[in-house]
DNA sequence: GCAAGGTC
């Protein structure tokens, strides 16, 4: 039998697929999807990883376990250094030696223990255990293996991975490896019919990366995290990709602070081509504003000059007119980056989309989503693609269009790789197929696919120049002529600027002009898709993880908002690493291990090289940074408490701050006085952000509260104050007491202590009856009660409109809704997969389906509860 | 409780 590993169970299909002289078999070893299939008479199985299946980290024996390894390292290994680098050889021990603890003797204890990490022995440890187990059973049966994992620097460290897991079972069966980068039958046969060896200095360039990021990431990351403690989960993280991505961030904020705005002045004349001289009263249907020619005037004298020249004109003339259509290219195909940026115009996260992505691909929606490659290849019958989403009645007259215009020719874009062909979808969906997000992405990604193969627009520029008693005004208006892609692709497009019909003579009427003062804006803050542009621009991670950096980078509250600004803290760790350790700061880091990694993969270096010299580089960096620990830790500190100071404490004076209880995790707000002085107030549920301006009503602190899934809202913290003051509503009759026939009112309340909001019969203390509430929008009562538990209907109208509820949590009312829509998702599900393709397919969509209504469902019930 | 890179 010939065992073929590819890097993902996709991968495994198609290479089945396109191999197998009949339809391969799908099976599974333990849990793992394989397929089977005979080529020439021989069998053969393939077999999908997960992507890397091991993970490299230090070795378990030098490491104290207690608390995730960060306690210290132990003195049984021999491979602990004996001796460190004199920079690093300080008395690393705090107690007296022996040191041990639980019994266990440590060679040093948490930062004291970070050198000894610089140049702790590295192992690969097992990730995927089910994979791996599945991988061995198979290479026990096999007589050869072909490693035919993706064929890129980190697909052969996944290759060579998974023999060194084979041959724990199989030492002697001959080993090939097929190098592919398209999965079309030509390549594949070729590559299987032209086995070449597995690339082991290329496997050992990326083993090199993994070593160094592992003892740079965690080295630093513990530093910063030991040096000022603040309670566990509170990770100070930093890393190759992460540090030097944030560090752009934090230089762009210090530009925008540096920056210092200059007053200049805009005049905007009004005008009106419906009249020969004014002021017109008219209907103004022909009027227009055009700014004077002097965009910005810089000096207050030269504004003031042009308006008294202009002061009681009501005439101007039409000194020229200048009329010029450009063409507006089509775009190119998507890939990953390109995507996420456009996605991310639209208010999709990098990481949002990159989820919705990935699960429109598992459902056949769309092509696979991680792509560098932007020309589609010509093995895509892209007329084809267009005719499965002409479907859609959004799009089926624009598909008619393009297919009965002739052969369809694709736009290009500048990068060109053959492993994947770039985002296009593969199959037609409608708003009803897809939750609202899913759908918004689907659409700009189905939107940019017919886009790509559609005509430019044309534009008809029209710049007027205008007369005012000798001062000049320009007038300037687009008019789409031809629409070309734009009528399909309306994304990211400017509204045409119509102007009136004028011709140069021609009188209009001036009907004065206004003179404004502005002032220069600092540069912007990064975008999270113009941040991921220019990550890609330096070389900072891949398609596959930048995202995931970025979304990192929020999680430790190193940034916040979009678009994207520093928190103190962030600023401060940035800016301590930079002062102490600033290699890790520089994308330049991930340049030059770039460049060993070319020199390892060609032979001209070796990974214990360049591993040591990294370590050598970041004893440096640690020996730095370790005797100015006490500045460090004060930086931090204070930007901690700059972070969540919200105000003043209005009994003692001290900072009143945003705190998380310990009890129960929740958030409060608390005076730095504390124990001295124990002012508190509750905060709700969502992320809280301190607001600079006080309240206008009693003038506490405000801050920002953003519920799951809900709009900000901005609210007093003192629970007294007028603005959080709720009235009682009676929402209808407590049923228990009526069938015990009393007559009690339900009344919907707030408790100002906990701001917890719920409905309570009056009677509660007998009748225990109550249904909690949403945290926040107005309640009303309606006179109907739940169909399911009698329960009083409400009706709650928040920011996004009223919508009516039961507020009976455990409802079975909630249950059978759930259940109807579910079952009416997954019907469309097996309709749609039994017209797509018969049997098979439909038998591989049904449990993806239930499980991600189940999903939702659970999800749902999580959003509820949070409530 | 750590990184970044694959993939689900």
């Amino acid at each position: 039998m010939k065992l073929v590993v590819t890097e993902k169970n996709d991968a495994a299909t198609k290479i089945a697929s396109l191999l197998g002289a009949k339809k391969p078999k799908a099976d599974k070893v333990y849990s793992t999807p394989v397929y089977r299939f005979e080529v020439d008479g021989e069998e053969w199985v393939t077999i999908g990883l997960r992507g890397h299946i091991l993970e490299p980290d230090f070795t378990p024996s030098l490491i104290y376990k207690k608390r995730g390894g960060w306690r210290g390292v132990t003195a049984d290994g021999e491979a602990v250094p004996a001796e460190l680098p004199a920079s690093l050889a300080r008395p690393p021990f705090k107690k007296k030696k022996p040191f041990t603890e639980d019994g266990v003797e440590l060679k040093a204890w948490k930062m004291d223990a970070l050198p000894y990490l610089v140049y702790a022995p590295i192992e690969k440890l097992p990730k995927e255990k089910e994979i791996i187990r599945s991988l061995k059973n198979l290479a026990k049966k096999a007589d050869s293996i072909v490693i035919a994992t993706d064929f890129d620097r980190e697909g052969e460290l996944i290759g060579s991975d998974a023999l060194s897991c084979i041959q724990e079972v199989n030492p002697t069966a001959p080993v090939s490896r097929a190098r592919y980068s398209a999965f079309t039958k030509e390549e594949i046969t070729h590559a299987f019919s032209n086995l070449v060896e597995l690339d082991t200095n290329l496997a050992s360039a990326g083993a090199s990366r993994q070593d160094i990021d592992l003892i740079w990431g965690a080295v630093l990351t513990r530093y910063l995290t030991l040096v000022k403690f603040a309670g566990y989960g509170n990770v100070r993280s930093s890393g190759r990709v992460q540090t030097p991505t944030l560090a752009l961030i934090v230089a762009r904020e210090r530009e925008r602070l540096a920056f210092i705005p200059e007053d200049y002045w805009v005049i905007k004349g009004a005008f009106d081509a419906g009249a020969a001289a004014g002021p017109t009263p008219g209907d103004g249907e022909l009027a227009f504003v055009a700014p004077h020619s002097t965009a910005r005037f810089k000096d207050e004298a030269a504004a003031k000059a042009a308006m008294a020249a202009v002061a009681g004109a009501t005439n101007a003339t039409v000194a020229a007119v200048d009329k010029r259509t450009r063409k507006q290219q089509p775009p190119v195909p998507f890939n990953t980056t390109s995507l996420m940026a456009a996605a991310s115009a639209e208010g999709l996260s990098p990481a949002r989309t990159m989820r919705i992505a990935e699960s429109l691909y598992m459902d056949g929606y769309i092509s696979y989503p991680r792509v560098d490659n932007t020309v589609y290849p010509s093995s895509l019958d892209l007329a084809e693609v267009v005719k499965t989403i002409s479907g859609n009645p959004a799009y089926g007259p624009y598909c008619n269009q393009l297919l009965s215009a002739g052969e369809l020719h694709a736009t290009r874009g500048k990068k060109e790789t053959t492993d994947h062909p770039p985002i296009y979808p593969t199959a037609k969906a409608t708003p009803d197929d897809l939750a609202p997000a899913d759908y918004k992405l689907y659409n700009l990604i189905a939107r940019r696919f017919l886009a790509t193969l559609s005509d430019a627009a044309v534009v008809e520029g029209t710049k007027v120049t205008l007369d005012v008693a000798g001062e000049k005004f320009a007038a300037k208006g687009d008019v789409l002529v031809s629409p070309g892609f734009r009528a399909i692709y309306p994304y990211g497009m400017k509204k045409d600027e119509q102007l009136p019909a004028m011709t140069q003579g021609q009188q209009v009427a001036f009907n004065g002009a206004e003179c404004t003062k502005k002032q220069t804006e600092p540069p912007a803050r990064y975008s999270q898709g113009k941040l991921i542009q220019e990550m890609e621009k330096l070389g900072l991670g891949t398609k596959s993880t930048r995202h995931s950096i970025i979304e990192r980078l929020y999680t430790v509250k190193y940034i916040q908002n979009d678009p994207i600004e520093p928190s103190q803290l962030g600023m401060a760790v940035c800016d301590a690493l930079d002062k102490f350790a600033p290699h890790i700061t520089h994308p330049q880091m991930t340049a030059e291990l770039e460049e060993e990694m070319d020199n390892i993969a060609e032979g001209r270096n070796t990974k214990v090289a360049v591993v040591t010299n990294s370590r050598n580089l970041l004893a440096e960096q640690l020996a730095n940074l370790i005797p100015h620990s006490e500045e460090v830790k004060d930086a931090l500190a204070d930007a901690v408490a700059a972070d969540a100071y919200v105000g003043k404490c209005p009994k003692c004076g001290k900072d009143l701050q945003i705190r998380v209880s310990q009890k129960t995790r929740g958030m409060f707000i608390g005076c730095a006085g504390w124990p001295d002085c124990d002012v508190t107030y509750p905060l709700p549920k969502g992320k809280v952000e301190a607001l600079p301006d006080p309240c206008p009503t009693c003038g506490m602190p405000q801050v920002k509260v953003t519920a799951f899934r809900s709009k900000p809202r901005t609210i007093c913290i003192d629970p007294n104050c007028e603005t959080n003051k709720e009235p009682d509503v009676v929402v209808g009759e407590c049923p228990t007491c009526a069938a015990a026939g009393k007559k009690a009112k339900l009344i919907a309340q707030k408790n100002p202590r906990t701001l917890k909001r719920f409905i309570r019969c009056e009677n509660y203390d007998e009748c225990g009856v109550g249904y909690p509430l949403p945290q926040y929008g107005v309640i009303t009562a309606t006179d109907e009660v739940c169909e399911h538990c009698g329960a009083p209907m409400v009706i709650v109208t928040t920011n996004r409109g009223p919508w009516k509820l039961c507020p009976n949590f455990s409802c079975p009312g909630k249950e059978i809704e759930a259940e109807k829509k579910a079952a009416a998702k997954e019907a469309k599900a097996t309709e749609k997969a039994a017209k797509k393709a018969p049997a098979k397919k439909a038998a591989a969509k049904k449990p993806a389906a239930k499980k991600t209504t189940a999903k939702k469902t659970a999800a749902k019930k999580t959003a509820d509860k949070a409530e």
